[in-house]
DNA sequence: GAGAATCAATCAATCACTTGATTGAGAAAG
DNA sequence: CTTTCTCAATCAAGTGATTGATTGATTCTC
């Protein structure tokens, strides 16, 4: 086996490169929005030529593309921190709340980039076949979620798993809008959602 | 007094103008986004020159703000439509459930349009004075209603109505994303929000 | 009523970049 | 030496906006 050479490489490969440049693609759809993502922006973000830029990817869309698919990696890696075997609706629920909670802190970008990709998906058949999926098996975990809840008691029977799931979704993506003047906080508002599909706890206080 | 010409005019006035501009830019909106929105599309789809566009409305970004201006008075003549008078928070929920539906059938680009500008609106502070008290006043509607279901007893005393406001807003924007293959009955989902603030009802049946 | 003057509105042509992408030469790595 | 990677310069088309001439509508003067 070759073993690594003592000195730093001179040059990335075009992995490397290829998410220093999907990293700097996101920082900029933050900052411009996809519609104002320049690919000059980008190389010069990286600190490299425009024509390297193509060199490792080769048109605006596969840029795209390539944010999108780093979205879906992200979203994929939060989903496999916490196991659910063995525990009930109500307790997953929980657990994405505290995911959701996650990304708030820890990569906020990420739903604003992903409510981006996603309008966009509407519009481009390449972006839509990658965010789309995404989106709906987020929303579709939630389905899941109810109906196993409805299953063990910690949801109410009546409780209609698509249109909960619809309610969650909806309500975690526009807490995202935390950019404007109103304000509810986080906690409220998951408090707000359990209660919204538990059953009535009146005897319990 | 003169009486009117039986001929019709040649030219539109500034104020017709305007209006067959943003109708037209709105249109393209729906179709390219407001990144592939185009100033020569608009003038072209107008049956203008692109100088013409530019004498009625000077700049790109006077362009967008007035598709916002658009939005804002539909979604304002959109509320004048039902008086609220003399109800319950519950009934009042519905009313807006009721325009929603409205929405969703007769003018169903104001919700797409409305988002991408809410987003935009937060990188742009001349969309985001017009866009984001919209929809702050829209949430804050949802807050008045819920304080006030509280008080007539419609809904539960411990609903937040901050909270349940965004919950509201939340799920109905997020309904809009019906271009994914995921789906809830709008019916489900009014039902379901109902129950999520209303007193339990299991002696009702 | 006719013609001139004025202003608003319109147009084709053009400007000054901007943009995604390409080319050919050279540098770096193995 | 070969292959990969990088760069400055450039291409071709697009973009928001401007310019100067013309047209349409209205008002004024005789």
């Amino acid at each position: 086996m070759h073993a690594c050479p003592p000195n730093l490489p001179r040059r990335e490969s075009t992995a490397e490169r290829r998410v220093a440049i999907g990293l700097a693609a996101r920082a900029l759809i933050i900052e411009k929005g996809v519609e104002g993502l320049r690919t000059r922006d980008i190389a010069e973000r990286v600190g490299i030529n425009i024509a390297t830029l193509h060199y490792h990817v080769p048109t605006k869309e596969a840029l795209i593309a390539l944010v999108a698919e780093t979205i879906r990696h992200d979203f994929r890696a939060q989903a496999m921190r916490r196991p659910r075997d063995g525990k009930t609706g109500l307790e997953v629920l929980r657990l994405e709340f505290e995911e959701f909670r996650e990304i708030v802190t820890e990569t906020p970008e990420l739903i604003i980039i992903l409510t981006e990709l996603v309008e966009r998906g509407r519009r481009d058949p390449v972006i839509g076949e990658i965010m789309l999926p995404l989106y709906d098996f987020w929303r579709n975990q939630f389905v899941d979620i109810f109906r196993l809840g409805i299953r063990d008691g910690s949801f109410r029977p009546d409780v209609d798993p698509h249109a909960a799931a619809l309610i969650v979704t909806g309500t975690l993506s526009d807490f995202w809008r935390a950019w404007t003047d109103f304000s509810a906080s986080i906690d409220a508002v998951f408090t707000q959602l359990e209660h919204a599909f538990t059953p009535p706890i009146a005897l319990q206080g």
